[in-house]
DNA sequence: CTGAAAGCGCTAACAC
DNA sequence: GTGTTAGCGCTTTCAG
């Protein structure tokens, strides 16, 4: 079923060997005899199979993608630039949308490396990383991207999210904003745990920090929208917001309209990403930018070139726009 | 690099063929013999190598996704539902993202052969199918998701997009909305056409159809709020409107509250996909929804099990919330 | 129940 | 320049 080397080389004559290397054009083959192969694999509708192929070169050309939820705008837009850069140096990638569950990492993990590709790259959901023994041994390289792992050595790149909080902080201070609260995006997500330690760190340091003024949510994509009712229910003041995201942040300025509390007069709020949903809507949200496609193309080169477990922090960007 | 068979047998002093038929649950083989060989292949930590595997088997388990851009909300979802059937049935999945281009389409059908995917989903943004000859001929089967190809046979599912319009625009109609009209969202994508074309045929049919009440975008995610602006430029009267997709209508909302146009007393508005947006954000979107899990569902038993080259059509589900 | 051998489609020594 | 041969890691006849 379908057409093979063989049958282009006993169409022609020829010893498949040779055709072979007319095709990937091999120096040593005659012009003719290249123009001649090319020409009848052409008319032939050959398409080389690039699994034999991989199974001799033990180079699959292939990525592994694993991230936990494809319809996040963070995951998507990164998702995208990664698809840009690896495509464009001729690799696929396999999708692997995790749904934050832990096991499906790890079956993923698994299935990759049966799969033998040259290389994963994951957003981390659990610190769980005994795959990474078996991976090394098939010569599969991993890079955690968005966020690392906790006292482990790995290779990784993110943005800095302790420099990104510090910037949203002493922006919020320079406008006088002393009560800074902030919304959470799900323990399950590294970054947010890494955005908030920042956030209490730094608060700390200026005397700032009040436990009661952090919603930070359990579940997953718990929206902004009842973090803010559940800050209100605490009955602590706060004049201003930092959000794990802009989705986050949106949906608590939803509810901040709601009750006729101005943004960003008593209330400002910072976002996370520069989502489009930032710039689509009637408020403009401050954010903090991720550079991703510098994150896209350098874990694509980490994770096919270089062999080192470095970690790489990229600087955040920070967008004020109306709403502090 | 890595434990093979062959290593396994070695060390247990077997032939590699029982080793294979071990792992494999092959009912032949002793039990005794089964379970020694799966704990030896799992303390050396042994992984299956599936290219190998889909050399001789002539099927990867794998499946080509090709979409314009994955971050938008209602590809991601969908490519979050097939990513769920594919992987409970044992299937890993290629993201191609095509940017759009008709190029990078072409390109990835052909790549996605190469590596002798089982099925190909796609969504389509043109009608060049010059390449479904030499799919047929590698056993690749192709399905086309969200939007079919005109005056060709293929297997296809899709939303019933006159049906959508068709509601929506008789929804409009028992309101009193007589001069609606039509916010696209550029050419490229098939569905726009389809629902434009609904669009005209039915508001045609009930003489009320104006040129000048369509904005059908020629660029890409050109959104709402600047389509909006196109149309007060000419001056005509409208007061209602459907969009392409809810991120246009959300856009459309925005131009619209900021010249204090009342939604939906003015201006009534209906998007289509029911994003998270649409209930994300202060306004409740009407809008027509697809039954994307069960299109995903669909399409992969589809492209795996059907070999017809049937088109299915599945019913639109109207939500109608405050801005309509 | 287990083994030997062939072959999937291809690349890469090694000959000539 | 081209052909011969081996082999990538696996499944599957065919023997025993």
């Amino acid at each position: 079923m379908g057409v093979t080397l063989k049958n282009i080389a006993s169409q022609l004559g020829l010893s498949y060997t040779t055709v072979s290397r007319a095709l990937n054009n091999h120096k040593e083959i005659k012009p003719s005899t290249r123009k001649l192969v090319k020409e009848t694999a052409d008319s032939m509708g050959y398409v080389p199979n690039s699994i034999a192929q991989g199974l001799v070169m033990k180079k699959t050309k292939t990525l592994g993608l694993i991230l936990p939820d494809i319809t996040d705008g963070f995951m998507a837009e990164l998702a995208k630039e990664i698809e840009i850069v690896s495509n464009r140096a001729g690799y696929t990638i396999f999708l692997c949308n995790t749904n934050w569950s832990k096991e499906r990492t790890r079956d993923y993990v698994k299935k990759l490396i049966e799969r033998r590709v040259d290389g994963i790259i994951m957003i981390p959901t659990s610190n769980d990383i005994s795959f990474l023994e078996t991976a090394l041994k098939y010569d599969t390289r991993i890079i955690f991207i968005g966020s690392s792992l906790k006292k482990i050595e790995v290779k990784s790149i993110q943005v800095d999210n302790y420099k990104a909080i510090k910037i949203a902080v002493f922006h919020l201070l320079g406008k006088n904003k002393k009560n800074i609260a902030y919304l959470g995006g799900g323990k399950e997500l590294f970054a947010n745990e890494e955005r908030f330690t920042a956030f209490k760190d730094i608060l700390q340091n200026n005397s700032l920090f009040d436990p009661k003024l952090v919603a930070n949510s359990h579940e997953i994509r718990k929206d902004g929208y009842l973090l803010v009712e559940e800050l209100l229910k605490k009955k602590v003041k706060f004049d201003s917001i930092i959000a794990f995201n802009d989705v986050i942040a949106m949906g608590a300025i939803k509810k901040l309209n709601e009750l006729n509390i101005r943004v960003p007069e008593d209330v400002a709020v910072i976002g996370f990403d520069d989502s489009p949903i930032s710039r689509i809507l009637g408020v403009g949200l401050s954010t903090i930018k991720q550079p991703i496609e510098e994150m896209a193309k350098l874990a694509f080169d980490e994770v096919i070139k270089n062999k080192d477990n470095k970690r790489i922090l990229l600087d955040p960007i920070f967008i004020q726009r109306n709403s502090s």
